[in-house]
RNA sequence: GCCGGUGUAGCUCAAUGGUAGAGCAGCUGAUUUGUAAUCAGCAGGUUGGGGGUUCAAGUCCCUUCGCCGGCUCCA
């Protein structure tokens, strides 16, 4: 018979014949590297037999499918050598994830990263023992049967729908419910390394069961296993909480969990960054509004947020009267739009807000500046007619996208969420409102997820995703459309019919959170934030003491045009006090010496580059004025 | 919130239940330095807080607070 191969071409194997056939026939070497196969698209067991005309594709432990399997297979490692070494486990799901994989299991006592070794140890002797993966068709009474001891598999296999196949796979002494596929035999797995342990609910459920979940990852050889812990550790080295300390841009205290303390270097950075904001927003045609961190609690009941958010909302009295701290700014914001009457003719009305909110957020959920209690939005309100709806998203996203493109982000990725069960509206409002946010994304040429039924109960949303060094995605711009606030906080507006309307409210945001935004750039850039940004953008290094004195007459010239400059005018060494300046991340260094001061020059060193230049002062000044401009603005809308 | 881990000087980390230490940073002095750490000295602590066991607790137990990892990826 014959399959059809990846490049066209068709390759005639006898009949019954496998995807290790398949692969052999091809070549050793493939075969060699071959984890599994995929058969017309599906990737399966490398002992699945495959049929007249299906194509075939051999898939080696270099794809990102191949690594998949591979990681999926030493996870069955992991929960067998688990057993192995803790009788009376009860394994619970164990598959593979983005950079690794995990299992989670029911142990009869504590287990904990100290254990760790003891179970990798494991792990690598019944990797080298070649133990074959076989995999198995049973029935639902015969799997419920197999599994009668481990509750968790048992409930999976209940759960599964009638007459759909039930599957196991065998290495060793270990079998598991599971899908597939699977490598041949163990020895294909190469390098496995358990990274970490953590408690994970049963289902992802608070109210089930807690279990211990142990992280781990796997590579085909031990050096890609290795290049990966050397990535992970230096990513750590970027972290944001790290460089915030060492930067000396921000802290947290015990007396304020969740709070961020800015320094002063961290707000010239917040400054910078926020300076740039406001050009692009006017830029864009908005206004600035800032309305009042705590209002009376009868707002919040008006708004729904009382019904919605009171678990995350902190509160107050104040004369007796009951107030809360606000989490959003939509309120607010809608008060100042009812103290005029508004005509259709006022709109776009497009008011931005640098808004304090406080949330109170889950103990265990805290993260440095990417979760805290307390945080800016970046926010705006847009109240418009629903004909311009379109266009005014069209010119959020334009917005979004200039700002991202700023700082370099390529890893973004778009979410549309769409009516969720539980919401309000009629459903040609939403199905306006979800073409709208479509027709937008569309038109901005941009991919995205659709996801369904994750839209707020009051409309659906655009929402952009930045990923951090670990990883980690992290929600920052969005862009929602809602019906709900202006029914219910009575907004409205005089039509061209000379009848009142309900505005339509865009909701939005562009960094997401000022904090947030700024952990995510530390962590971008690993520190080394652009000049325009940098806390401290040049620092003068005089040679030795008697230079001082012009070391100040440059930095004056220089601070003269808005450049963020020093002194270091420490008595050390000129080697210690490059070093230093380095090690902070400082754009330029400008060593002045007997040289400098003769000719009245400096000597410019550049961050990460041992090249030096020699400026005279207004040429310097130009110079370093040059590239550390902020970014030009867009054009607005 | 829940599970696990962790908490020693400003920072990074030592200290078999038996006198709390080092490096960096800080301060003082010497050195006057030419592109990633000059040398010496000094100072720095209720070992997160509270309670307990013990002749004796940084170390063991309880409790509380903070921090770290995870609880989203679903056989």
């Amino acid at each position: 018979m014959k399959v059809l191969l990846p490049d066209g071409s068709d390759l005639i194997v006898p009949d019954g014949a496998t995807g290790t056939d398949v692969a052999q026939t091809i070549g050793q070497r493939l075969a060699k590297a071959a984890v599994a196969v995929k058969i017309n698209g599906e990737v399966v067991d490398m002992a699945t037999a495959v049929h007249d005309g299906d194509s075939v594709a051999v898939i080696t432990d270099s794809s990102p499918e191949g690594l998949e399997v591979i990681r999926h297979s030493a996870a069955h490692v992991l929960a067998e050598a688990a057993v192995k070494l803790y009788p009376g486990t009860k394994v619970a799901i164990g598959p593979a994830i983005r950079d690794g994989f995990y299992y989670d299991f029911e142990f009869p006592q504590q287990v904990g990263e100290d254990d760790l070794h003891k179970i990798t140890d494991q792990m690598t002797r019944l990797l080298t023992e070649h133990r074959a993966f076989n995999r198995r068709q049973v029935s639902r009474e015969e799997a419920l049967k197999l599994f009668a001891d481990e509750p968790y598999k048992s409930e999976l296999i209940r759960d599964l729908p009638e007459g759909s196949a039930i599957s196991i796979y065998t290495q060793g002494e270990f079998t598991d419910l599971c899908r597939g596929p699977h490598v041949p035999d163990t020895a294909r797995i190469g390098a496995v390394a358990l990274l970490s342990v953590a408690g994970a609910y049963w289902r992802g459920d608070s109210k089930k069961p807690m279990l211990t979940r142990i992280y781990g990852t796997a590579f085909p050889t031990k050096k890609e296993l290795d290049e990966y812990l050397t990535r992970l550790e230096m990513a750590r080295q970027r972290d944001h909480r790290r460089l915030g300390r060492e930067l000396g841009l921000f802290s947290f205290h015990d007396e304020g969990p969740g709070f961020p303390f800015f320094h002063p270097k961290g707000m010239r950075v917040i400054n910078a960054l926020l300076d740039y904001w406001r050009r692009e927003h006017v830029a864009a045609g908005y206004d600035e509004t800032k309305t009042p961190i705590m209002l009376e609690r009868t707002l919040w009941e008006h708004s729904g947020h009382w019904d919605n958010y009171k678990d995350n909302m902190y509160f107050t009295v104040i004369d007796e009267v009951d107030f809360a701290v606000k989490p959003m700014n939509c309120p607010g914001g809608t008060l100042i739009y009812k103290t005029d009457q508004h005509s259709y003719r006022d709109f776009p009305m497009r008011m931005a807000e640098l808004g304090l909110v406080h949330r109170h957020e889950l103990s265990g959920v805290l993260h440095g500046l990417f979760r805290v209690r307390m945080f800016t939005q970046d926010d705006a309100h847009i109240f418009c007619l629903p004909t311009q709806v379109e266009d005014e998203i069209v010119g959020v996203i334009d917005l979004v996208q200039r700002m991202y493109r700023t700082f370099g982000f390529e890893r973004v990725h778009i979410e549309l969420s769409t009516r969720p069960a539980k919401s309000i509206g009629t459903e040609e409002m939403w199905h306006t409102a979800e073409s709208a946010l479509a027709a937008a994304l569309e038109r901005a040429g941009l991919e995205y997820v659709l996801n369904p039924g994750d839209g707020a109960f009051y409309g659906p949303k655009i929402d952009f995703h930045i990923e951090d060094v670990m990883g980690r995605t992290w929600q920052c711009a969005t862009c929602q459309l809602d019906f709900a606030m202006p029914e219910k906080l009575d907004l409205d507006y005089v039509g061209e019919d000379n009848q009142k309307h309900r505005p339509v409210m865009i909701h939005r945001t562009v960094l997401g959170s000022v904090e947030r935004f700024l952990a995510i750039l530390i962590e971008h850039y690993g520190g080394a934030l652009p000049a325009w940004l940098a806390p401290v953008q040049a620092v003068v290094v005089p040679v030795a003491d008697r230079h001082v004195e012009y070391a100040e007459t440059v930095s004056r010239r220089l601070a003269g045009t808005g450049l963020r400059v020093e002194v270091d005018g420490r008595t050390e060494s000129v080697s210690k006090k490059i070093r230093d300046g380095e090690v902070l991340k400082v754009p330029f260094l400008l060593v002045v010496g007997d040289r400098e001061v003769e000719s009245q020059t400096v000597t410019i060193r550049t961050r990460g580059s041992k090249e030096t230049a020699s400026y005279s002062l207004e040429k310097a000044s130009a110079e370093l004025d040059a590239k550390a401009a902020p970014p030009a603005v867009g054009s607005g809308a």
